[in-house]
DNA sequence: TTGAAAGCGCTAACAC
DNA sequence: GTGTTAGCGCTTTCAA
């Protein structure tokens, strides 16, 4: 940390190069012709130097800057992480910089950011589970950059969207387990306004329940008011709480379907705890697909969620929109098998 | 999409109220006093065009951006996830916009963003899991900007690091399953150089193999050559393979010790699948105490990292570097504690 | 085939 | 108390 350093800059490699910096910046761009003699000059000298053209500087006259941004509620979060990986990844070829911001679940900080990326010329923004309402988005998109939103419930309207049809893949795995003789079908979870996903799925669920003719008891409907950040625990802790009480009537439950793989497990230790095997007590249903339901004991049946898929059909959605505004009512809606593993039994 | 762009600049700013643009500059600064009916005026102007400073303008005159980028091997890690969600909230009353990027794995791509970054003017970065090598740091961190290594080796030489004793940890998980009457104890694990904490975790198995009497048997240490990204199921397939060829010798360990959690809940699935049961027939331990191992079958004995601790220590160090040179000698190794649970048995 | 120079949106020295 | 102006490092028009 003591020696030169580095901070060379165009007009140093011209006045190295004996040229105008004209000719150093189209060598680099392409966008003229210079002379084979001169570019190879001028490409030794910009070697020999380590020279980086400055992204900030030219940023600022061509109003784009390289960067994309994924916002999102939360990083420690395999479901979210797995989607960004994709995203990143199919990007990847077209020489954007990911830069990711992640709320820890704070809407305001969400919203600061994507108002302050305008500044920063970022040249599109996915957000991934973010709360961050479109409208906003319309309002404070200055640059009309593409924005994608990804992994979202589907509110009626059409805007750049890559997400999952949950309410039909939350009612096909209630209809599963109807299917397969459970009549008690318990809910856990919760259902925020600000997060429709989640009130899509137990919407979901309700719907379930009335198409294959069963009706929503209260008493093993466990809907917490706030989101579950750490899944495991809070479900965990949540389940065991509520199942504390009036635990005699709870045990008519002969299925309990929940939100999220995480959850599903966090439920499966809160259940074994108080003595109810999974599956031969209680039938117990994960959502998504991810590495810890399949490794979870016993293995759960969950919706299998194509995180790899939403991430490459996103990515793919943005670069439609780069070129153009032809993507700007795509709304990609996926279908989501349920996998049956061995955490649901038939009854 | 359609209306007219906010895009409002200092200037506008000042034409409307009336002042030169640099009072207005001041007044968002506070860099020198400006009469308080002016302030008000301007600031009035500001809120109702909802002006926001270019960052991007300001960084390339002041060369210092508002932006802290992080740089990290793999998002899709519950043991990065939380130290990166514990730096962002420790930064958070600092005004920094935190931008992370991951290589997925990918070395080259890591330099290639650590190098661009300069010309970013990032403000700082935090290299969490990051293989790249301090002699790229000092060779390519032209502008001097404050560089914390996050989960490092202890290389020998001392920059600013926040990391974990990794070898006494490793040899202390050894040293209590030998006082507690385990004697063929196998590993499970990686050990690239490229990856220098993978090879001090091994380094500490072979330490407290020895320091307890205990020789290494290389019937019972499973080394893949390449990382473990995605570990459950990659620690799952290697050890079900490792273990296929000649299960008569395999079968004389008695407990396994694996390089992280996730890895351990993987071998449990392989060595169950296997009809070997978990802690009867073969004691497994994690390491990190991620809330996988917290919520799997059975709960794991591992080592207890304090990820949310070592994500706090990270910030103050850049936060003091920030403030001079005088924490370019930080090393900060944590200890960390043993945790006992149900995946070892006492012999 | 190449250069000069204007200017992106902002800050800060210098001036009054 | 406030304004004028010279850049920050680059791209791009216009001119040669």
């Amino acid at each position: 940390m003591v020696a030169e350093k580095n901070n060379i800059n165009i007009k140093d490699i011209a006045r190295l190069a004996g040229v105008s910096v004209t000719t150093v910046s189209h060598t680099l761009s392409g966008n003229r012709y210079v002379k084979e003699e001169t570019k190879n000059k001028i490409l030794k000298i910009i070697k020999q130097h380590s020279y980086e053209p400055n992204i900030i500087a030219r940023s600022l006259i061509k109003k784009r800057s390289g960067l994309v941004g994924i916002i999102t509620t939360a990083l420690n979060n395999e479901f979210y992480s797995e989607i960004i990986a994709s995203i990143e990844e199919s990007l990847n070829p077209q020489d954007y910089i990911i830069i990711v911001n992640s709320s820890n679940h704070d809407p305001v900080k969400e919203l600061n950011v994507f108002r302050k990326s305008n500044s920063l010329f970022i040249d599109g923004i996915f957000l991934v589970g973010s709360s961050i309402k479109y409208d906003y988005v319309e309002k404070y998109n200055y640059r009309n950059i593409p924005v994608v939103l990804v992994n979202r419930g589907c509110q009626g309207k059409s805007y750049p969207t890559v997400t999952v049809n949950y309410l039909k893949a939350m009612k096909e795995i209630v209809s599963y387990l109807a299917e397969t003789g459970h009549e008690n079908i318990g809910y856990l979870g919760w259902a925020k306004d600000t997060e429709s996903v989640s009130v899509e799925k137990f919407n979901g669920y309700i719907k379930g329940l009335k198409i294959n003719g069963l009706k929503k008891d209260d008493n093993i409907v466990f809907l917490k008011d706030d989101i579950m950040r750490n899944s495991f625990e809070e479900a965990y802790i949540f389940l065991r709480q509520s199942l504390s009480g009036k635990p005699a009537e709870k045990l008519k439950m002969s299925a309990l379907v929940c939100q999220t793989d995480h959850i599903a497990v966090g439920a499966i230790k809160a259940l074994n705890e108080l003595n109810l095997g999974v599956p031969e007590d209680i039938s117990v249903t994960g959502f998504g697909n991810t590495s810890v339901g399949r490794f979870s004991v016993p293995a759960l049946t969950t919706v299998s969620v194509p995180k790899k898929e939403i991430g490459k059909l996103a990515a793919q959605t943005f670069l439609k929109l780069c070129g153009g505004k032809q993507g700007m009512h795509e709304f990609v809606l996926l279908d989501c098998p349920v996998i049956v593993r061995k955490s649901t039994r038939i009854n």
